[in-house]
DNA sequence: TATTGGCTTTTTAAATTCAAAAATGCAATT
DNA sequence: AATTGCATTTTTGAATTTAAAAAGCCAATA
């Protein structure tokens, strides 16, 4: 039963537009709304419907489409763990690891990343686009790539967050910044879910993506692209250090407060008071990690979230 | 005489070490010095050696390998237009062109981009490669590419610069900053050449370059990656939208003269004072703008140079 | 009238072959 | 001992073909 990788990316999202709440059991799935909403057309959207009423999460009517069968908890179980968009994701992070932990030299041949990743041309070709795109690979001018030096270091994550300790208060004093309701809903149901939840239970992903969310859906805000873009960007490279770490969850609750009182002073239109909240609350981050002993070769890290 | 690309554009590098004055009159060229520069093999760096020797630019002796033959200024004459480093970038520009003039739609596909740039499958991936590093490009899902909203108006150079503003000067306050008096000199040196040589009469590229130049060999000493890498990707995007503008050089002295007094400034180790200076600095680029009248058909622009 | 479901067309990936180009090894020369 | 010049090997690009996958179209249906 094989069925294509876009097929298989399209079930993971829907799926999880069904844990999430999104969708509740009963609601139609409209394709083309779906194919839309991914940036696909309509056929990859069906097989993934398919596929997803062949596992029994959705229900097919003759001629009027599918529905939403299962409950959102009976489907946190099964999923999840699987269940990753993009699979190109996995490759990636192999040759990223293998790269920070000086595996692989830093100037090789096409041919050996395929040999060594097993890949076909156009799927290596996809992760190293990938890592042009975060900044850390690039072509050399005749045969082969040059892997560029990454701040694979604890101070990398010092450096990181004194970069948005700058950034981040400062856009909210920006010129053009104007509150934006929906994201500050948006956000404080995000936050709120999460300290309602029980937190040990929330996969680690979910939680660094939350984290890194927020943040970067304030600095929007600014009305200043080149500060939104920036904080993506060194969240990528905070990604591709963290993905080793442990996620302290103990600080995880004091950090979701930390979001509520900032997203509470933007609402009430203290943005100067926000500005500096968002200053302690980086700083908090910062001074907390330092005491931390990183050892890089096989054993994992702790860290923080923001 | 078709010969690699490769070679060419190795041989226009070459070119350029001899009209910088790098190399001198009867200096020799090691095939594997100037190859380990560039970061190929020997064969390249042969094959521009020939090249440049069948044009008169080297001589050739026998088992004893190249040397300088013609003199820096009789060569500036011939080339710098025709010698570009790396022929995509045209094709590149030509796309970046067409992207921010709304000449082609935001997704297209694969095949439309080849027929209507006539390129093969590898050339367009390496346009497509660097529109990504850029970030303002991403492969859809599916099947075709999306293009990103680049800031496209004069509110995006006031958005740069503001962002510059911020993280310039945030940057020699950095605990790690360290002054480097080798990038200190050699920027003096550049700067101040700048100003003794007719501005009117350097190419515009090289003008840009060297501005850009400054304030990332200055943000470097930062010693904090991140701020470095934020300017060198937001001075891309600029260039990207510099590229169709108008030098104009009546400011040209000015900002060398500023440049050349932040240096001083931090020579005699008053890094508080130089952060102020850079932030002027900016700010007078910046203010200066405003008045500028856009029209982003196809007449020339006004800008500065930082 | 919007949407589905099947069908057709278009686009891209994969595999293969061939030629060009780059990398590399080594004897000869300075 | 370092470097050239040439020969050999390796790597990559280009072109082609085939198959898979995605996009787009349209009649049927709720």
């Amino acid at each position: 039963m094989r069925s294509s990788q876009l097929a298989q990316n399209i079930a993971n999202e829907i799926t999880l537009l069904v844990t999430s709440g999104e969708l509740a059991v009963g609601d139609p799935l409209r394709t083309q709304h779906l194919a839309d909403r991914f940036g696909v057309s309509r056929s990859p959207v069906r097989e993934a419907l398919q596929m997803l009423s062949e596992q029994g999460v959705l229900e097919q009517k003759e001629n009027r489409g599918f529905f939403v069968k299962e409950s959102a908890g009976a489907l946190a179980e099964t999923v999840s763990d699987e269940a990753r968009p993009f699979e190109v994701a996995n490759d990636y992070q192999r040759l990223a690891e293998d790269w920070l932990t000086d595996r692989i030299p830093a100037e090789v041949t096409e041919q050996v990343l395929r040999e060594r990743y097993d890949l076909t041309k156009m799927q290596l070709n996809d992760i190293l686009m990938r890592a042009v795109r975060e900044g850390w690979a690039e072509r050399k001018q005749g045969y082969g790539w040059r892997f560029l030096p990454v701040a694979k270091t604890p101070e990398a994550f010092e450096q990181i967050y004194r970069f948005r300790m700058l950034i981040e208060p400062a856009a909210m004093l920006e010129p053009d910044f104007r509150l934006d309701r929906k994201i500050i809903e948006e956000q404080r149901r995000i936050q709120s879910r999460m300290l309602e939840t029980d937190i040990e239970r929330l996969p680690a992903e979910r939680l660094l993506h939350n984290g890194a969310l927020f943040h970067e859906e304030l600095i929007k805000m600014s009305n200043n692209p080149f500060f939104h873009l920036s904080l993506v960007r060194v969240n990528r490279m905070r990604r591709l250090l963290e993905y080793r770490s442990r996620v302290d969850r103990s600080r995880l609750v004091r950090q979701c407060q930390d979001h509520l009182d900032i997203l509470d002073l933007l609402e009430r239109g203290e943005v100067i008071e926000a500005s500096y909240a968002m200053r302690r609350h980086l700083g908090g981050a910062l001074s907390k990690k330092s005491p931390i002993t990183w050892s890089w070769s096989h054993q994992m890290q702790e860290k923080t979230l923001e």
